[in-house]
DNA sequence: CTAAATGCAAAACCTTTGCCTCAAA
DNA sequence: TTTGAGGCAAAGGTTTTGCATTTAG
């Protein structure tokens, strides 16, 4: 089930073949990659695709809402598939994405946006860690 | 009172000229400039400061603690005075940054990472909201 | 068939770095 | 005086863009 292509399709965007692809990879990626590992990913699927068009691309599915931009503070851009809004814990000593997901801290959020005189339109919550060993 | 000189001092930085200047600007800001910014302002009161110790300069505070750093997802880095721990909620028409505070949320963050086995080093929250007009 | 998308390479940004000179402690 | 800091310009890394060509609808 191509679930990501008939989001596409409905909001009206032309299917090409890299676009295809590169949705693909987004799709059959559990990780968080960016632009550079999209790429790579894609080349294995079709060498002619350019970075170009990655950016382009991974751009153009983000303010469709297909996907969604991750930014952990290195400075690249990281993708994953649009879904249920969660948060993400990261490890500081192995770089480990760890997802989450708590409805009362997105409540909170609501509320404390709300008691500012402002309607929350988007959050994002970055949690670093280091794994307590016991 | 110079009190961000002091916690220099206190860690062991050599304060040089363009090291005070940087420190005062920051000192001075309300707001929360980036490199550019920080820069400008620096070279009103010392024409020969390159951006280049800017950079340095920024990141060294940053490493001890002084100063803390602020991603908005523009692809910059923004710095402001470090203090006691707060969040940041972005108007998405105005480009304004309010700070705000809630100890709860702090909680809640800190509950949510040892849930997962995690101590929490560290957080970033980022709300992005529309001003509710009444 | 036509407007939009791609590839390529160049450019635009932000940030870091090498090297020589200068200054703080 | 000595070691670290700054200025300058070049280099690095990520992302964007101009333009000629190709392709989806």
């Amino acid at each position: 089930m191509a679930k990501l292509y008939e989001k596409c399709i409905k909001v009206g965007l032309r299917m090409t073949l890299p676009r295809k692809i590169i949705l693909e990879v987004i799709e059959d990626s559990a990780d968080h990659p960016d632009v550079d590992e999209l790429y790579r990913r894609a080349v294995e699927k079709d060498r002619s695709i350019s970075i170009a068009t990655v950016y382009r691309t991974t751009k153009l599915f983000e303010e469709a809402g297909i996907i969604e931009r991750l930014d952990i503070g290195d400075g690249r851009a990281r993708y994953e598939e649009a879904g249920e809004h969660h948060e993400h814990l990261i490890d500081i000593e192995t770089g480990e994405i760890i997802e989450f997901q708590n409805e009362e801290l997105e409540e909170m959020k609501r509320q404390v946006a709300k008691k500012m005189g402002y309607e929350l339109v988007d959050h994002r919550l970055e949690l670093f860690g280091k794994k307590i060993k016991s």
